[in-house]
DNA sequence: GTGGTCTAGACCACA
DNA sequence: GTGGTCTAGACCACG
């Protein structure tokens, strides 16, 4: 899972984080069972408050979505089924036409837009990867 | 041009307005030396006080992509974007890892995602080119 | 820093504020990194309501003067000048067109005004060298 | 006598007319009993409305600075004293004080400063003759 | 009519 | 404690 913070768009961090796990829970990047990054790492990857992290945390357990196992950890719940593919699909185009709304206020030509795109997939693929192997090593 | 406001988001009602504004100048649905509706109807009609939308126009106003004459109105500027190159690459790329990690939430697969970039500019291409051929008939 | 407000001038509050800081910024009085004085005692001490020093602030921050990390304070930047040189250009042209005038205006013959204009700027460099020194010291 | 208008800096417009012609006045540069421009060509040429350019004509006259014949202009009154040397060297450094201060911010450097004061005031020079010429013709 | 400023006071988000 | 947002309402400046 990516979780990826925009300090600067005026939405609360933490309901930045309940957003994205939401998402990644309803997508199934999270399965049901499976334990979330626990409250301080997570808190120091994201250069964030450790309450911030911990407020999302605690919405996510209110609204249902985890599980928290005092001394153990948060946990996805069972009772989440992934979203049907149109619903996905809605989400998705949300965020790609504000890129692409962006790209044209900023007149930046399409070839270079998507050039840019790929660029950054590669980037964020590296990032995951290496997020990973850190993992596997721990 | 339609602005809607969600006043659950969490996201401030001015910069909901803000970037429905700057939407809206890109998708050529305002175009440039036209009039934005002025603060006070436009605030009686989303039902927000008149210094919030104040607020957003002043933003956008230091964003360069409006012009506010006192006493006249708010106008959409000619030719709003005078920001270094870097500058704009890196606003854009901040909307580009937003599409690339909900894609990668939702888990769409790399050619998928792709490809419905490419539709989504292909449509919002049409809209503006509709807006503009709506307005010259005008 | 000393900051003086003239409630007669008939120039909004917030705009002296900006011009003090902006001045003080150049001055040396403000150090890059430096806290500015937090919003709410700044605005007892001034009598002025909090949201006025607050749109000061706000306003120092979209011209680039200086940073505010909400929930913890607002700070001078490092390079406060991204400005495109014929903006700057312009902006200049501006303040030594006021002064030129004032200088016609009251009648001070050409070399006179060049010599004042060496004179000042004697002056205010000396005071800046002043101030570094003095925080060197503490 | 040049007006010099500043249509960003927030201060009144007629404001800003009234102190720039009792600096006129006071110094010198407008005699006791001469005419003041009249209102509708004055605004016509700093591109104001009638309207503030008589306010600023009615705050004069209230002043006791200029003095309205109805049907006939406005004209300086005559009690009048030039201010003293000290005083008026005082107001210009206020001004030129601003426009180092300027320059510092944008990091302009100390010759090239220099050498756009020169530019600018051989600019208003041109100017000014301009429209002496002119009003010689008609 | 337009936008701009200021106040007073409430509540939120974050460290 | 910090800054940020929003409301409600008053008054000013300008066209």
């Amino acid at each position: 899972m990516i979780l990826q913070i925009n300090f600067k768009s005026g939405m609360p961090i933490y309901l930045q984080l309940v957003d994205q796990i939401k998402t990644a829970a309803a997508s199934g990047a999270l399965r049901p069972g499976e334990a979330l990054p626990s409250i301080r790492p997570l808190a120091e990857e994201l250069r964030v408050n450790r309450n911030t992290v911990a407020k999302a945390y605690s919405e996510l357990e209110s609204l249902g979505v985890i599980e928290t196992l005092p001394g153990r950890g948060c946990f996805l719940k069972e009772n989440h089924s992934a979203l049907r593919k149109e619903v996905r699909r809605k989400l998705l185009i949300e965020e790609i036409d504000q890129a692409i709304v962006q790209a044209h206020h900023l007149q930046v030509p399409r070839h270079e837009f998507l050039q840019l795109i790929h660029e950054r997939m590669d980037v964020l693929d590296d990032k995951r990867r290496a997020n990973e192997d850190h993992k596997k090593e721990v």
